[in-house]
DNA sequence: GGCCGGATCAGCCAAAGGGATGAGAGACCG
DNA sequence: CGGTCTCTCATCCCTTTGGCTGATCCGGCC
């Protein structure tokens, strides 16, 4: 029978590198090629035609992760991607779900973690690490937690260090939708400061 | 002639995989052990005495890297230690160095420049990649933006969005002076809000 | 000894932020 | 159609923050 086909996208040549070693120890895994950007990843997917895509999120310029993954499965639906990152950001895994992810584990999962998840995903088998389902699942039973749209937004403006007034601008809403906005957003994430949301922001909904 | 010993310390296998192959590529470099944690390296270092450390500095739990460069050079200062890791943070460069480490690189580094790094360190040659080496240079060149101690001390709880009050408290100092000191802060990281200042923290400095 | 930088504190004032409450417009859904 | 959600805005009130100025103490350093 034939291998499972792999593309590797990471803009690090040491992760690369390491994630070919791992699975190179699988007969039935081939890494055929390998990427650093977004950009070069669609055109090695194009040539490979891979049966797994497995993608780092970050990578420096350019086209992110979840710009990636979208366009893959715009042109090959075929392909199953796997999201292997270091953070598990709830506003990450949600993004990369919905951009059509069909796995999404961290970089300290175990090989045969890694190993499972491939030969699932060519089977239309979803895989993800325990802490990223955790979240997940959390975040199914406490819906209320969740943020809008708006509030996303807003949070992530916040994080640059904006004042009410200059959010108001940004937003094209009064200052007074600003702090309303805000209020809800001090519930959801469970602080009582702009300082904390900030902080909680950048660290645990990975806004970087 | 006999081969340079090398410890990976990483707590990403992922990592420690991928630089053991590269590293192996070298006729010359001769990884002799893996740790994947802080408390692991000491152990490996004093079976093995490998001629480098090359150490990440973010180690999930326990002991972090910088502690543990310290503890390596007082234990046996002949072992050089190459920083090997994602962030270019200010603060940690300037710790990591200080803790005396040879060199510093980035995850993003060519092989060519990671094989470099680790000859020149048993030769006492210090290496770094050049987004870190024009980082010190800029502080050398500004010493005026650089923290005092106590000032990142406080920039540091500041991140978990404390108050001034509390801040006070925490550091046992008076309001009035935790205005001080941030009053400074904000001039030297050239923001004018706690918000900006937060996000500047937690992003360029790297206090996460 | 005089000078300087770091750390500490005080008081004052204006600006910004945060809590509470109420409320209207539009979208979606059963 | 009525309920629910999201986004929008307003007002009142109190707390916190930020800007400014000036001051003391201590440890190095020339």
């Amino acid at each position: 029978m034939s291998a499972i086909t792999v593309l590797l996208v990471d803009d690090h040549l040491v992760v690369r590198s390491g994630l070919k070693a791992l699975l190179g120890t699988q007969p039935d895994i081939d890494v055929v090629a390998e990427a650093a950007t977004g950009e070069d990843a669609m055109v090695k997917a194009e040539q490979h035609s891979p049966a797994v895509v497995v993608m780092d999120l970050a990578m420096g310029e350019g086209m992110d992760g979840i710009e990636a993954i979208k366009q893959l499965r715009r042109r090959n639906g075929k392909q199953a991607v796997l999201v292997f990152t270091t953070y598990d950001s709830d506003a990450d895994i949600v993004r990369a779900v919905d951009a059509g992810a069909m796995g999404y584990l961290l970089k300290d999962a175990a090989p045969e973690e890694i190993f499972a998840a491939v030969r699932g995903a060519v089977q239309g088998k979803s895989v993800m690490s325990a802490p990223v389902a955790s979240r997940l699942f959390q975040q199914l039973r406490n819906p209320d937690e969740v943020l809008t749209p708006r509030e996303a937004e807003l949070l992530s403006l916040l994080t640059v260090g904006l004042s009410n007034r200059e959010l108001g601008r940004r937003l094209f809403i009064s200052e007074a939708t600003v702090k309303t906005h805000l209020a809800h957003i001090y519930a959801k994430l469970g602080v009582e400061t702009r300082a904390a949301a900030i902080a909680t922001a950048i660290r645990r909904e990975g806004m970087r």
